[in-house]
DNA sequence: AATGAATGAGGATTCATTCAT
DNA sequence: AATGAATGAATCCTCATTCAT
């Protein structure tokens, strides 16, 4: 991500917000969100401090204002980096595969994001009601079109099942890999076996369609 | 947990460090490690501030010392409160049931944990190769039994399965149910149905024994 | 020496800088370095105690802020206070005992400097390479004058002499009167007497001047 | 210098106030009087803290008894080191030069003495009515010796040249060295210069020694 | 006599936020 | 609108000294 700095003094204020959010999301990253300090925020974004306050409120508020472009931009993310398949097995590793990536590159930001999320009630809600919850929609369509092709049994909830494979991803990919400093392979393996057993639990049995291909 | 404030002046180096500990693991649950500070743990504890550092080193010893401590006791705990079964499907769901119930009752104290461990490489690493590695192993050890009575196929990595149901309990009992205040009995559903997948993977099969026995 | 306090919340860096020197200039004299602390300071400049440290980076910098000062007026307090003179025995007395008398009126906070000095190396170094030297080059410059009019010997190293009466003064003005509290007018024995020594020793043979009379 | 640690636990006071005086200096002179830790001293004697106290009242007293102790070895440590001479000049420049290298090994040490003695009183009275006292006695005897023998003007204040002397051997010693890190040899060539004018001043006049051989 | 456990006062520094300009 | 100057609250840690054992 490169950072948008705007020229001091004129007057620009989208160009301001933009350059604040990007040199705010990237010092978070680099420097964890509490020694990150809006001084430096505002010295890379080349306009006054004061101003962080004036757009956004508060420190607090900037991060909310990253958080909210993130959770817009979750599904195109994803439609853009895995495609659909004909195989549930092969596009729910797909997806989960992906996600161990994407959480690997992000794993800076990710550690500010859970952490003010356990200590900041309104991260904490926005992470889970919508960062979240938008990451286990996008698994729900997925496994919604297997259904519609008959390939996910009609008495699962796939609700359900999103939520435990968005969760299998956001433990390996960011506990097991980057938390806890687990080697990527075998953080890889677990969530792999994990959502083979998801697979397994969901899919449509096998027999009928053999049956029906007769 | 109560607290076990000490006699001024009076000479007993363990039961300070007791006191301290103990003072300190209520103080940060109640008010996070960041909020939480020395002199409000050692009044409680009712002993001098310098006694911290020079009985732990620093805040971040202390902390430390109260993990080496929750790790030494995570086997006893758990086999204190799960009953061993005949059947891996209902042992497994008691295991990961009652880790979500021992989350939520450590849900204050664990966000200081999991919140430290995003920050603290110490407290990341000890969480993740000794914290979790130690709930995994229970795990493990549980779903051994039942390989040993054949209730489990032979060609699964027991490990692997294991570190699935630990993440599975921690992502469902402490993120869904604590940091994003999802409804509880929800959390449990996803919980139970992600363990279901597992144990439906690793299980033995029933009809060819049952074939077998004809 | 006057405190300039400021008007809280207006804004004028530059008086407030004044403002924070001239407190500490006083408070570190009145109560020595290590026990005058930032925020007496602040108070008696009526700002606030972080300015200390956005303005002169820490309590260390700020007493190099004062020592930078001080280097800066050295010659001019000099030539102000010792006037020139057609004898080059009398004008090196009376640069002599002007310092003597400098270093009693400053010797609280010549105790400072001097202890900084030896405990911290860069103080030790400006005070060396800098407030000494200038003082070193006063003398040398004041000889050198007498040197063009003939009455100081060709084959003298000026800046040796001056090194020798700057120590001179340094030594009966400081120790002596202050660190060692010897009479006053001993210690102006003391120095009268190795300051005539070198007089005697770099002054031109009289001879010329008595044979020039004839 | 040697440390002498005790053997814990016996009762051996003499060897105990041993140990701590010469851990003291040692300590000390490493890290300087404030960093030293009485603890630390305690430490490396191999004795309890608590005795620093029974036995010196404070980390103060002890300090003043390793400088009682440093005075009371002045005389011999010159008289063993620097060897008296027939010729006036010699026996000054050596004195001083010795003084120069004894500064320059016991820098450390120095250090703690000087800034001590800037801050504390009675250190400050300590070192100019004993330590320093004594050393100008030293070169007041040595001088009287010369003098017996016609070779020191009957009118010279012995006292003062030896104030002086001693003066400039701890300005060129300490200051110059030391504290400003001036190049050794410069250092010497100041202060030999110093003491030959000094030498110069106080010497009896040649013309009357020659007179008197005829 | 010796130990070492316990005390508690003391201070520089950081930074989000406010507000004069 | 933008700046950046000023604020002030808040805390971990060190260590000489005391005193129970």
């Amino acid at each position: 991500m490169l950072t948008s700095p705007v020229t001091p003094g004129k007057q620009d204020k989208d160009a301001r917000q933009r350059a604040l959010i990007d040199a705010a999301t990237l010092t978070f990253a680099e420097k964890g969100y509490d020694v990150a300090t809006t001084r430096e925020i505002a010295e890379r974004a080349r306009c006054s401090e004061g101003l962080i306050h004036r757009y956004f409120g508060s420190k607090h508020g900037l991060l909310m204002a990253i958080l909210r472009e993130k959770a817009a931009n979750v599904r195109d993310v994803v439609q853009v980096s895995v495609d659909e398949s004909d195989d549930l097995g092969a596009e729910i590793e797909a997806l989960v595969m992906w996600a161990l990536d994407f959480m690997w590159e992000q794993r800076d930001f990710m550690r500010v994001v859970t952490g003010r999320a356990l200590v900041d009630p309104e991260v904490g809600r926005f992470v889970g009601n919508t960062l979240n919850a938008r990451r286990v929609q996008v698994f729900a369509e997925r496994i919604e079109r297997h259904r519609a092709a008959g390939r996910v049994r009609d008495d699962v909830d796939i609700e359900t099942a999103a939520q435990a494979l968005a969760g299998i991803s956001y433990q390996a990919g960011f506990f097991l890999q980057v938390v806890f400093e687990m080697d990527r392979r075998n953080a890889a393996r677990i969530a792999r076996e994990a959502a083979r057993a998801i697979t397994i639990m969901i899919a449509a049995p096998q027999v009928k369609r053999t049956e029906r291909l007769r």
